[in-house]
DNA sequence: CTGAAAGCGCTTACAG
DNA sequence: CTGAAAGCGCTTACAG
């Protein structure tokens, strides 16, 4: 039923190395050749079996992504890393096997020991992400997007959050802004390894410390009631802040009708910056001054290492901590 | 360096069969060898490769998702299709090769041909969709999601789009209204074949002319600023309309805004009903009454039937078109 | 420039 | 209850 190499060499004339080769060009063939393998091919439609490759050559093509996701959590800013990461494979020439498995540790061992993928990038990587000790153990290259907490023998990606924070407050201080408040993402997530939250909040605290800028941080919620109630305490709190940091995806979409409904005007009143993806800002309709939160970039700069990994030998140097560094995009929601 | 059934039957001391048949419990194992057998497993480590495994089978175990972003749309909606999917993959025993190549009949054919996967999903299906002749043509099993202008041949499953509408009438009607304003999704997806959106606004439209009922049909807009300027105009133009019927993911998830802006209260001002899923709903903070859109059902039953294709012989009755009823659940949004 | 043969790691009739 | 052998569809030394 399926075309095999076998019909198209008997098809052609030649033999089954023959076709292969003229497949691969890793040995000269005569034109005649080609050309009687390359009609014999257009005529039986031939495409070669990606498993019998997959078994000779040990390389699958296919890179495995990992993603999670977590019950009472924000989502739509999930797709903003797995678009990129499945374009950049292809770029590449890699398929993407997507797993969304909540036993992240068995996922990653029965794709990795059965072969299925020639690495894997793991995606929201947490401080001590339950994940990474099966990552060792399975000797595949991977790439991690997210700051890990102790050196995982894997090359890792992530926005310098601290300097995000520092950006926003450095932002706010040149404007004259002396008293602020932060919303962070939700407790739980520093509970689940979320450095990305600590790794802004410590950068925006100590910023604003040695510019005797007062400082309000909290934590925010991930979901409506919960969200305009905490906005409105704590904006009620601190009558005089004059500023607020939103590092909190669910918070930053939310916040336009909540403010609209305390009646205050963005910046005349209260001036706003936050951290989030240029998509994700589109999508919203979010109008704030905010650093780039550089999904794409992270996605394809791990795909591009990972796919290094794979391809140079073994050991292509020691493992890397790239951190992308962040780039402000002023949308006037500042005074 | 990877463990084979040959490496876990000589430490076993028995057959390279054995071991195969022990694994898949598919002949009587004495005692004994089973357990000498899954001792060596243990130790070695043992995971079958899964391209020989597939290559000796004929069965990847692996299903293809397309999926397809079009530029100028909202994509936030897209995950509520794919995590079902996903899930219901591996609780049918599949892994999942995503694909979001943009040239889809030839990521098709790739994937086909090649035998990467047993059977393929199809998200977002149109009327003229350019990937059905690549389906046809390569011979795996499929389901859609998303009805098809023509037979496709293969596995359909789609909301009742015009039933939804119907509902959303009603429930109008039963209130009294007399004057609708309908918001649907922007022109180019009816340009691109997208046929939920004449399902929904035909069924609307009929409905509407069988109680007199006067209804005023718009294509809506996908991103901001436009959404507010055309929710802003076809609320001026049509004063005296009670209720807006949106069915557009974009607008639906500005329109608190909007009408705030508008001093307009939901519902004492304005009725409004709409389409969408619950999770949806929830990372929006919709609090409109709708039909829901199903997503979770429609991946769910898409993939059960697919695996029922694969597993069953290769003609197990003619092709199905199925829709899902149309739930609404009411959010007090209409008065 | 081309071919015959071995082998990747499995599964499964065939044989006992 | 178990084993030896064939074969899935490729790629790549080896040989000419």
């Amino acid at each position: 039923m399926m075309t095999t190499i076998g019909d198209v060499a008997r098809h052609a004339g030649v033999s089954r190395s023959t076709v292969s080769y003229a497949l691969s060009g890793k040995r000269a063939i005569s034109d005649e050749t080609r050309d009687r393998i390359g009609q014999a091919i257009a005529e039986l439609g031939f495409t070669p079996n990606a498993g019998a490759r997959a078994l000779k050559t040990a390389q699958t093509m296919v890179l495995g992504l990992l993603l999670q996701f977590h019950a009472d959590e924000f989502a739509p800013a999930m797709l903003q890393y797995v678009l990129p990461v499945s374009e950049a494979a292809r770029d590449h020439g890699y398929d993407i096997l997507m797993v969304t498995d909540p036993h992240g540790p068995e996922a990653i061992r029965r794709i990795a020991n059965s072969d299925m993928v020639d690495g894997i990038v793991l995606l929201d990587v947490t401080h001590a992400d339950p994940r990474l000790p099966a990552i060792a153990e399975v000797k595949k290259p991977a790439a991690l997007i997210g700051l890990p907490g102790g050196a995982a023998g894997v090359d890792v990606f992530d926005l310098d959050f601290g300097e995000a924070a520092r950006m926003l407050v450095d932002h706010l201080q040149e404007r004259g802004h002396r008293e602020l408040v932060l919303v962070s993402p939700p407790y739980h997530v520093v509970e689940r390894g979320g450095s990305y939250v600590w790794r802004f909040r410590e950068g925006a605290v100590e910023r604003a410390a040695r510019y005797g800028i007062q400082i309000h941080p909290y934590y925010g919620e991930s979901r409506q009631p919960a969200i305009t109630t905490s906005v409105n305490a704590l904006l009620d709190a601190h009558p005089k802040a004059t500023a607020l940091i939103v590092h909190n995806d669910a918070t930053i979409a939310a916040l336009p009708s909540i403010l609209r409904d305390r009646g205050v005007r963005v910046p005349d009143d209260l001036s706003v910056v936050s951290l989030y993806s240029r998509d994700f800002g589109e999508e919203f309709s979010l109008p704030f001054t905010a650093v780039e939160s550089a999904a794409g970039e992270l996605g394809r700069r791990a795909v591009a290492q990972l796919v290094r990994r794979i391809t140079k030998s073994p050991d292509a140097g020691p493992s890397l901590v790239r951190f992308v560094p962040p780039v402000l995009t002023d949308r006037g929601s500042t005074r």
